[in-house]
RNA sequence: GCCGAAGUGGCGGAACUGGCAGACGCGCGCGACUCAAAAUCGCGUUCCCUCGGGAGUGUGGGUUCGAUUCCCACCUUCGGCACCA
């Protein structure tokens, strides 16, 4: 019989017995290696997307791979069920983002399945099910009672119309207008609570323990940002002395004036009443623009003189105070001194505004004048109009190494006014959200009693679900007419809750552990379950979560290793990161664009084991490709293939094959075993396809000669065992129905490479004259260099070349070619 | 702007430690099968050319017997920039 390949039969067929049979579930058995392997779990936006199957199935097939490698395998699936884009659909579209959720929830689960992937949906977790939040809030008042968490005030990009705080994506174009209404946006400073991600910031450097790609690594440590150098006390000549973080303290007999940033505290304090006009309407100008705007290097710097004046602590110098939008509230202690002739930025800032600048680093053979000068020197030199330090050299190299740094510094301790100090770029954790959709953050406030923590065991603070929308947009809990209403846990007291809701990167930041017992309701997690699979071993996802999620979990997770809720150094052991699929037109795929690309219509048409394969064969994972529909169907056409060869029954015997024969199809079996094998090691996908390709097209060239011997029963065998993590369905079928090996083929082990059926018989080597291919020669396995030599000497290509003449270098590359230079 | 990554045939991509550039697939061309088409199968396919060869991995330079791979500068595209997740 030869029936032809039907996909959606055979898949949904095996999805319903793999799923009755539980073959994907994973539990504690401490006879084998456990493996977990984590993805990043999705938001249900609405529909799978077909960046979803590229982020799930190499990871899927990854994790099937290591579970034919004898590992019990966990692979587990949930949803980032909290967030912004459940409100918009509230507002736009009268939804309650709960019915929204849970809805695209169970579409999305759906969608996932026909994926025929090894989810153990056991251990599914939603984060916006009470049963998850109430231990998000549980974290967080373990991080409140270890003194991680605390209020300051933030700013928030705000919209006056509809009287909501903005993402930084409802902030529109150049204008900064509300994506709702168009009114213009500005900074509001709210009173917001934060987490101390910078207690770990030193912590979070060191990356000794984990494998985790250099390019994440790069990125954290660029983004955690350490510098080292001095803070430096300024008095002012109002009350207030100014604070300043400088990495280069052998600069500060430099510092001609200081700049605070515009929302800094101390700008009230120190402006003159004939300056307050200006300063005012130039804080109010500030407030108008991003961050990134007021860091760009190439903008032209601008500034108001507040009136004030600093003593410069080093040589008493008085000097102006200004404001101005470069220096950021963020970053340091939102002040600086300015050494405008040693700092580009505060030199175009001294240039423009007319403001001293005083050279006090003397570059060699070069002397420095301050009205000259055309760019700050930012290197290397000597100490002058320093006082004691006049001559003291000044290197290039950073902190306490530097000795004019050493020598400043030291002195600055002795004399009270300055200390050594490391600053970071990384702030603190910002996690409240005035916002619906989120976890509530567990506190109260009373009257008498200040700040107090909702007891533990009166968690979940649940959501209202009798919310209204108002058509401006504002937090539905804030405006609730009873909700926020309580008594203080420790007065009984009528109290007020807090109205904001929790970053939904919180909820993020531990579900690794929701999914080791998602219904527990001691703890987090169950410790038996944690003692067996944490930590994760492999993660995968998208290289966009390089920094904020990715720093986020692991500063959770130390933070909970410090409070003897987890254990270890780091959540996640090996990360491996997929790039991202674009649209066909090399755009990101968004719905206003129309260039989505839907998985359903493609495993519709294909079958899953085809994008699947598809998803992995078409780019370098980790590069990620626009996304190219002509291609798929040569992977169809594989599996096609695949079917038809192994699936003829009653095509005639030809000849036998001769021993030459056998040798040639074990050589190609193993050796792409071999490739493949590494390849699921090294996550690329993409080569492990091509593979499996080119010993397809090697079996059916010999199949007509090999075909009922032992070696084509184990070429099938192993093709098949290949196949199984790639195409979880194509592979069942041929192994359990058509061949009738045992039910599942998920469940054998991965084949073994036979490293002596992987040597070739004879060698070809390459011969260049001068750099250039010019002809090949044959040897026998294992020949010596002096063989090499004298083959390559009398190939033809080379003579032809020598003209009689002897060349004037041969250089023989062991196994790999031979050079010779004339 | 800052941080990070990537640029290879008509297209997606391959090339393991500095050693045969273009594996595998798409597309295209020719052929077989067919009344015909589709499907399938076979052969060919980097460009130029005087058929001996020459050029060629974003651009320009450098190191080397030898560079897609290492170094310097530049250009373009993509990801992130802390309230999208």
């Amino acid at each position: 019989m030869n029936d032809s390949y039907n996909p959606n039969e055979i898949e949904s067929r095996w999805q319903q017995k793999w799923e009755r049979d539980g073959i994907y579930h994973a539990d504690i058995d401490t006879s084998r290696p456990k493996h977990y392997a984590l993805t990043m779990l999705p938001y249900p936006s609405g529909d799978l997307h077909i960046g979803h199957w590229y982020a799930m199935t190499p990871s899927d097939a990854r994790a099937r791979f290591m579970r034919m490698q004898g590992f019990n395998v966990m692979f587990p699936m949930g949803f980032d069920a909290f967030g912004l884009n459940a409100e918009n659909a509230a507002i736009k579209r009268n939804i309650h983002p709960k019915k929204w959720t849970y809805e695209n929830i169970r579409r999305m689960r759906t969608q996932m399945k026909s994926m025929g992937a090894m989810f153990d949906w056991r251990r599914e977790a939603v984060s916006s099910d009470p049963e998850y939040y109430r231990w998000t809030q549980w974290y967080f008042l373990q991080l409140y009672k270890n003194g991680l968490a605390y209020r300051k005030l933030a700013a928030v990009d705000w919209c006056p119309k509809d009287n909501t705080t903005l993402a930084r994506e409802q902030v529109i174009g150049e204008e900064r207008v509300c994506e709702r209404c168009g009114t213009p946006t500005y900074k509001k400073l709210l009173e917001q609570w934060f987490f101390k991600t910078t207690d770990y910031a030193e912590e979070l450097l060191d990356f000794s323990a984990i494998d985790w790609p250099e390019r994440v690594q790069t990125l954290q440590t660029n983004w955690i940002g350490r510098s080292e150098g001095a803070s430096v006390i300024f008095p002012t000549e109002s009350e207030d002395p100014i604070e300043i973080f400088t990495t280069r303290p052998d600069t500060l007999w430099g510092a001609t004036f200081m700049v605070l940033a515009p929302e800094h505290p101390l700008v009230d304090k120190v402006t003159s009443p004939e300056q307050r006009q200006a300063v005012e309407a130039y804080q109010a100008a500030a407030a108008r623009q991003s961050d990134i705007e007021r860091e760009a290097v190439d903008k032209e710097k601008t500034g108001v003189f507040t009136g004030g004046y600093a003593i410069n602590p080093v040589n008493n110098a008085r000097i102006p105070i200004w404001i101005a939008d470069y220096v950021l509230m963020t970053y340091g202690t939102g002040a600086i001194m300015a050494v405008p002739a040693h700092d580009q930025r505060d030199f175009e800032f001294a240039r423009r505004y007319g403001l001293e600048i005083i050279p006090v680093i003397q570059p060699k053979g070069e002397a420095l004048d301050g009205a000259t000068m055309e760019a700050a020197h930012e290197h290397e030199g000597v100490m002058v109009n320093s006082g004691k330090f006049d001559g003291t050299p000044a290197t290039n190299e950073k902190g306490m190494k530097n000795p004019a740094i050493k020598a400043v510094t030291e002195w600055l301790e002795a004399r009270k006014i300055g200390w050594a100090d490391v600053n970071y770029r990384l702030r603190d954790w910002l996690i409240s959200r005035q916002r619906y959709w989120g976890a509530p953050i567990p506190m109260v406030y009373c009257d008498t009693c200040g700040i107090q923590p909702v007891p533990e065991e009166e968690l979940p603070v649940l959501l209202p679900e009798d919310i209204e929308w108002r058509p401006t947009g504002e937090s539905p809990l804030k405006f609730h007419p009873t909700w926020s209403k309580t008594t203080c846990p420790v007065c009984d007291e009528p109290a007020t809750r807090e109205t904001d809701t929790m970053d939904t990167f919180m909820c993020s930041s531990w579900y690794h552990l929701r999914y080791l017992s998602p219904h527990y309701d001691q703890g987090p997690f169950d410790p038996a379950e944690y003692e067996y699979w944490m930590p994760v071993d492999t993660y995968t996802g998208g290289i966009e979560h390089a920094t904020m999620h990715l720093i986020y979990t692991r500063f959770f997770h130390k933070a909970g290793r410090d409070m003897d809720v987890m254990e270890g150094v780091e959540p996640m052991m090996q990360l491996r990161n997929q790039g991202i699929v674009l649209g066909e037109d090399s755009e990101k795929m968004s719905k206003s664009r129309g260039n989505v690309v839907a998985p359903d219509a493609l495993v519709a048409e294909y079958g899953a084991d085809t994008v699947r394969a598809y998803l992995m064969f078409m780019a370098r994972w980790d590069q990620g490709s626009p996304w190219n529909s002509f291609g798929i169907g040569g992977v169809y056409r594989w599996l096609r293939r695949v079917w038809d060869l192994f699936n003829v029954e009653d095509r005639p015997e030809g000849k036998p094959a001769s021993e030459e024969e056998i040798r040639q199809l074990r050589r190609k079996v193993h050796q792409t075993l071999r490739s493949v094998t590494r390849d699921f090691e090294t996550f690329q996908f993409n080569t492990i396809i091509s593979s499996l390709m080119e010993l397809l097209n090697t079996m059916v060239e010999l199949e007509p000669a090999a075909r009922g011997s032992e070696a084509w029963e184990e070429a099938v065998e192993i093709y098949l065992r290949m196949m199984a993590p790639v195409t979880p369905h194509i592979a069942e079928e041929m192994w359990s129905v058509k061949m009738g090996k045992p039910y599942s083929i998920h469940t054998q082990t991965w084949p073994q490479v036979d490293e002596d059926a992987t040597h070739e018989d004879t060698i070809v080597l390459p011969v260049q004259v001068n750099g250039k291919l010019r002809d090949r020669i044959e040897l026998p396995p294992g020949f010596s260099d002096e063989e090499a030599r004298e083959a390559a000497l009398a190939s033809e290509g080379v003579r032809r070349f020598l003209n009689g003449k002897s060349p004037r270098k041969v250089i023989v590359v062991p196994g790999k070619l031979v050079n010779i230079v004339i």
